[in-house]
DNA sequence: TTATAAATATACCAATTGGTATATTTATAA
DNA sequence: TTATAAATATACCAATTGGTATATTTATAA
């Protein structure tokens, strides 16, 4: 059973998260965070040792969020072609999944901590590289299946995929309009149709 | 000739624009701003407005200054096809060219500004509209000159290539490595060849 | 039920925020 | 050279910043 405080973590996490998304680190003050929660001051410190604890914790649960689906798909015994594709209709709905919450984590804190916040970039770079890593493991398994030809650069397609899914979330945000990441996973797969398949 | 307060603005912004550019607009400070020009209070709000003001100003000149060298290569005459292999090569060498100022000013300030401040945002909007505009204007071009196949929907083309393009540039800054972008361009340059062109 | 520990609220801190009114300095035209 | 206009510096403002020490409240085990 969790702890009082471990509840009011939880809570300041969840209450928090979507604030710092929308606003950055230093977009979101300690008034916004005592406002937003209904909290006091007591009870955030209490809870965290500081403002960018608070922020890198509150990245950790954004970023849950956003995946949370696709992880529990991608844990499930299934061929590597399909969870390919299975990613990329993810992130069809994408835009509209995370609008609420503000957008994409990885995006908005990866820019916001760049120049800013090493302990906040640092770990942006590292859960892309580790997103990045998932795809080529992908790719790779469906190599192994014989579903994806023996040739193809599993790091180069799954680093130019990334590329792609995220160009494609920032013009979406930007224009407010799903369009641009559904043509860009219609094109992804069709790449994988096209290029990387046997 | 310029009249000394017009020098004035003008080196505010040169001076301003890269620290906008790395901070965004919450994270730059009045106190930043005078710090770094060496100038007062009184010589920043007698040439500007307000802070927002000269954050869009400051945006105007970071913009001019990325795409400069492109602007002029494309007012000169040439084939609209070359054109575009032109643009390809210039976000070659945009990571190294635009680390010093803080990276790309579209995607710091897009991110920077939604959720945020509308002004700026909507300019960020604006920009990225005539730059896909410009793109899909070429490939035009390049399909009257016979270059480009009659069938190809430019509009869906052009913005799927700057999609690729700020996606690398992302990537490219978050890991500190040009190698996303050159990859990327490669990667156009290819469709241009085997997709487009006639 | 009570003593103690855990959790939260309150009151306060110096430093900084964007901005303004006014004083002072610098440029310009006659 | 001087009067005036333009440009810049200074001193100040209330509000807000992240953070802390301590008081108070709430949960927990005996």
């Amino acid at each position: 059973m969790l702890t009082k405080a471990e509840k009011t973590k939880q809570y300041i996490l969840e209450t928090v998260g979507p604030y710092f998304n929308k606003h950055g680190y230093t977009g979101t003050s300690l008034s916004d965070i005592t406002k937003a929660t209904g909290l006091s001051k007591g009870a955030i410190y209490g809870n965290f040792e500081n403002k960018e604890e608070l922020a890198l914790e509150a990245f950790n649960y954004n970023i849950r969020q956003a995946m949370g689906t696709l992880r529990a798909h991608m844990d499930m015994e299934a061929p590597g072609i399909s969870k390919l594709f299975a990613i990329t209709n993810f992130y069809r709905s994408y835009y509209l999944d995370n609008k609420l919450s503000g957008g994409c984590p990885m995006l908005n804190m990866g820019i916001d901590s760049m120049n800013h916040n090493s302990i906040l970039y640092n770990r942006v770079v590292d859960v892309m590289n580790k997103l990045v890593k998932g795809l080529s493991d992908l790719i790779e398994q469906a190599k192994s299946e014989g579903a994806i030809k023996d040739e193809i650069d599993s790091d180069y397609y799954a680093n130019q995929m990334y590329a792609q899914i995220q160009g494609s979330i920032f013009m979406s945000y930007m224009r407010n309009n799903n369009r641009q990441m559904v043509d860009m996973m219609n094109s992804i797969d069709q790449v994988i149709r096209k290029e990387l398949m046997t």
